[in-house]
DNA sequence: TCGGTTCACATAGCGTCGCTATGTGACATG
DNA sequence: CATGTCACATAGCGACGCTATGTGAACCGA
């Protein structure tokens, strides 16, 4: 536990449990240690999602957790470095989904196709699309931002499409590149859906518009 | 003048002039109460640009355009209105530069290349990067920032496509979308090339993979 | 030309925010 | 059981966004 940084994932939440970076069993004390951290983290998630960065304090934040603001440095050195906690989670949570809905697909293009949809899906809820989408790139910073969407984005994404292009269904030159910029047009899409008067009809045609642009690249 | 709000464009800039909603000659005090708007336009899109939004405090502004922060909030009701005003300007010039290198294309197709080229281009400069991609978002709030990005970017992209498309050179079922799709991929491949280890060769990584995308849609 | 009105801007200050310095008590350790 | 550690709590500082109010110059009708 000794070298467990405020970057580390250690906690549980709701919606599932992520234990990393250590395997022996926890005290009683690092339990509750956990506890107040994912209180934070959930808490973050609440109000980040809800109302945005700039208007959520770090009183709310701690308010919200039951702690106090003193507990909430302890945990994380700067407001920021909490958000980033939650956009990593947020993340995570958005790749198992989509790893989930699109498993069992026929072939890895249609893999491809549902998991794009299930990312749409994803961000009809607006809590979502405002932590990873609308915050992030200014609160993390275009650097820091690129790195762990690298990380938890693109890395899955040029490997679906090597995937594919192994198999023979696509024909992409350049994955790193393609990768990025159909995560581009996958975001600005969710941002369509999430501002449409009719978000389903909106959702539709972004998918159809996403399934057009794989079949561009089919062989 | 009386029923010029602080939304209105009447300012000079080294870049250009641009007078919105007023024809009749300005008296003397009129054209200083403009320059006095302009040197805040420019201050916010120097600071803003170099050290994003969260960064510049108005006193810095008031400070860079040598005025008061009273005078500041005489002109902008809140920090962010300044901020929008900044942005506005940014994205015509974007525009007009943008159009000005692809004008005089040999097709409707290579117009929309060379366009988007230039918009890259532009995004090698990491302070319109920071105000139009990063800041915008989170600052103008994802309902007005995708107000005037229609207004100012998707709006001509549809145009272009539906000239295309009238061409016969591209064959797009629904243009509304594609543009978004297309501006969010390109948005993206901006940040990829601002954070790149080598942005010319990023750069031109970016802009083959957009003309792939357009040749997806070919006839 | 003069009086009053307007208005562009300056000044001072309030409430809130992010963050830090310091205190404290429970638990782990030998 | 004594001692150290550490997970929090408490108090407060400096900076920030914004507002209430003051002021002087420019405009305008008589």
């Amino acid at each position: 536990m000794g070298t467990l940084s405020w970057r580390a994932s250690l906690y549980k939440i709701p919606a599932g449990d992520y234990t990393v970076l250590v395997t022996e069993p926890l005290s009683l004390r690092d339990e509750q240690v956990a506890q107040t951290r994912a209180a934070l983290v959930a808490a973050g998630r609440r109000l980040f999602g809800g109302q945005g960065f700039a208007k959520t304090s770090v009183d709310d934040l701690a308010r919200e957790a039951r702690v106090t603001t003193g507990a909430l440095y302890h945990h994380f050195p700067r407001k920021a470095a909490l958000f980033e906690a939650v956009f990593e989670l947020v993340h995570r949570e958005l790749l198992m989904s989509a790893a989930e809905a699109a498993a069992g697909s026929p072939d890895e293009v249609e893999f491809l196709a549902r998991a794009f949809e299930a990312f749409l899906d994803s961000s009809l809820e607006p809590d979502i699309q405002r932590i990873l989408i609308i915050d992030a790139p200014s609160v993390l910073g275009p650097v820091r931002f690129a790195e762990l969407d690298e990380q938890y984005a693109s890395d899955m994404l040029v490997e679906a499409l090597n995937e594919a292009a192994a198999a023979g269904l696509l024909h992409v030159e350049d994955p790193e590149t393609v990768a990025r910029l159909l995560l581009g047009a996958l975001t600005r899409g969710t941002m369509m859906i999430a501002n449409a008067a009719d978000p389903r009809a909106a959702r539709d045609a972004v998918a159809a518009g996403v399934r057009t642009l794989l079949a561009g690249w089919s062989k």
